[in-house]
DNA sequence: AACAATACCGAACATCTGTTAGAATTCGAC
DNA sequence: GTCGAATTCTAACAGATGTTCGGTATTGTT
C-alpha cells in the first residue's frame, strides 16, 4: 500500500484504521457472498459500524468496491514480489518465473478472487481505467520476467510473449473455479504442473503438423517447429 | 437445450417462446452492465413485458439466472460439439482437441461470459449443483478429446490429464477478461499460440531442471524429461 | 362462436437501497 | 481538564427491489 511506500508518516490515524477494516470487512463480504447482496448496510454491520458513517471514510458504495480490488492487487503485488526476492540474487530467471507464479496462484486461491473480474468492467470508467492501470503494472512484473528469460535466450522463438503471459496467468487465475483444497494437490503441485508443460508441452512432437491450421509447420530435427508469421 | 433432446413435441408453445425471449434479454444485459444493476423490472422492460408477468415463466428472480447459465453451457456446448464434428471422421485427437478450444474461446468471447463465473458460488446450492453438474459435462468433451488423444499415443506422460484439462480451459476463459477484439489477433490465432506452447512448449529444453524445484528431472535424450509421481 | 386454458397486466406489498445532514460523541494536543 | 477537530451516530429521504395476486386479455380447440 501507499504507507509501505512512505512509512516516515507513522501517524496511523483512526480513520486510516477504520477506513483499512471496512475495506477488509467489504471484501470478505464480496467472496462470500457475491457482489449482489453485498450492501453498504451490510458492510457496515459486518465493521460494527453504523451505515451512515461509511460515508465519512468512502464517497460512495462504488469507491468501496474499488478500494477491495486496489487492495487486492497491490496485496498480490507485494506478495509475488516479495517470492521473486526470496528466491535469491542467483536465481535463474526460470527460477523466479516459477516463484512468481507460485505466489500468484496463492494468493488468487487464498482471496478467492472472481472479485476481481466481476466489477471490473462495470465500474465508472474514470474509476475503471485507474484500476486499469494497476492492474497493467501488475502483468508487467510477469513480463519483465519472462522478457528476461527471453534475453537469455531461455524462451523458444516464435512466441508472442504477451500473449504466452496472459495464458498463464489465465490457466492459474482460472484456477479460483474449480481447485479444491481437499483434493490431493497442493498449489505448488498446480504450479509445477503448468512450468512442467511450458517446458516439455504436453504433446508428442511426432506428429504436430496436422494438428495446426494455417501455420506452415516443418522442421529440422523432431522438435524444432518452426512458427511462422 | 431439452428441445433438441426431444423434439418431437414439436409445439413450440408461446410460453417457451417468451421464456426464450426472457433467457436471451436477460444473458445481454448481465454482459452489458454487471449482474448488479440487472433487476427483474430492467430484464421485464427490455423484454417488452410487465415485471409482475415474469413470475409466470420464472418461480424467481435467481431462477432466471440460472437459466442463463444453463444456456450459456448448453450453447458452447453445441457449438463445442459442432466444430468436432466439422472436423470429419478421419481428424486426429489433436485437430479434434484444436477445434474444440477454438469453438470455446470463440463462444467465450462472443457471449463475454464473464457471467459465468460472476455466479456460480453464490447460488441457492440446489440450483447451483445442478449447474455444476452441467459445467461438468461440459468439461467431459475436453477429458475424452484428452483420453482419446492418450491413448493414441500421443501425449507425453506423467500429466495429469485433469489438470492440463482446467488450465487449457482456464487459459482460454480467461481471454475474454484482456483480448481486445480490434488487436492483431484473431482468436485462432490466440489458440494456435496456445497449442504451440502445449506442443513444443515455451521454454528451452537445455537447463530445465533448475527451474522446477522438487521434481526429479532426468532424461535419455534433450527432451524426455521424465516426470515424477 | 363459445369456452376453457393460457399468458399477461397492473397495482399493491413490505422491505431494502444508497445517500445526506445535522447532532452527538470521541479523540488528540495543549 | 479544555477546546477544537476528527469521527461516529441518528434519523430521515426518495426511490428501487423482489414478489404476490386478482383480474383481464389472448390463445387455440371444438
Amino acid at each position: 500500500m501507499l504507507q509501505s511506500v512512505e512509512p516516515d508518516k507513522a501517524k496511523l490515524t483512526k480513520a486510516d484504521r477504520t477506513r483499512a477494516r471496512l475495506i477488509e470487512v467489504a471484501k470478505r463480504l464480496y467472496q462470500e457472498h457475491g457482489s449482489d447482496h453485498v450492501t453498504v448496510r451490510r458492510i457496515a454491520a459486518a465493521a460494527k459500524i453504523e451505515a451512515g458513517s461509511i460515508y465519512y471514510h468512502f464517497r460512495s458504495r462504488e469507491e468501496i468496491m474499488r478500494a477491495v480490488l486496489e487492495s487486492g492487487v497491490y496485496g498480490a503485488r507485494d506478495e509475488v514480489m516479495q517470492a521473486i526476492a526470496e528466491t535469491g540474487p542467483d536465481s535463474s530467471p526460470l527460477q523466479r518465473l516459477r516463484a512468481a507464479l507460485a505466489a500468484h496462484l496463492k494468493y488468487t486461491l487464498r482471496e478467492h478472487f472472481s472479485s476481481r473480474l466481476r466489477a471490473i468492467r462495470r465500474l465508472p470508467k474514470r474509476l475503471r481505467d485507474r484500476h486499469m492501470q494497476q492492474e497493467r503494472e501488475y502483468a508487467a512484473i510477469f513480463a519483465n520476467l519472462l522478457s528476461e528469460a527471453e534475453k537469455r535466450g531461455l524462451l523458444r522463438d516464435g512466441f508472442d510473449l504477451s500473449v504466452v503471459r496472459m495464458l498463464m496467468l489465465g490457466a492459474l487465475t482460472w484456477t479460483a473455479e474449480w481447485y479444491d483444497p481437499e483434493g490431493p494437490m497442493t498449489p505448488d503441485d498446480v504450479t509445477d504442473e503448468l512450468m512442467a508443460m511450458l517446458t516439455t508441452g504436453v504433446f508428442r512432437p511426432a506428429d504436430q503438423a496436422g494438428a495446426r491450421t494455417s501455420r506452415s509447420a516443418l522442421m529440422s530435427g523432431p522438435e524444432a517447429v518452426v512458427r511462422g508469421r
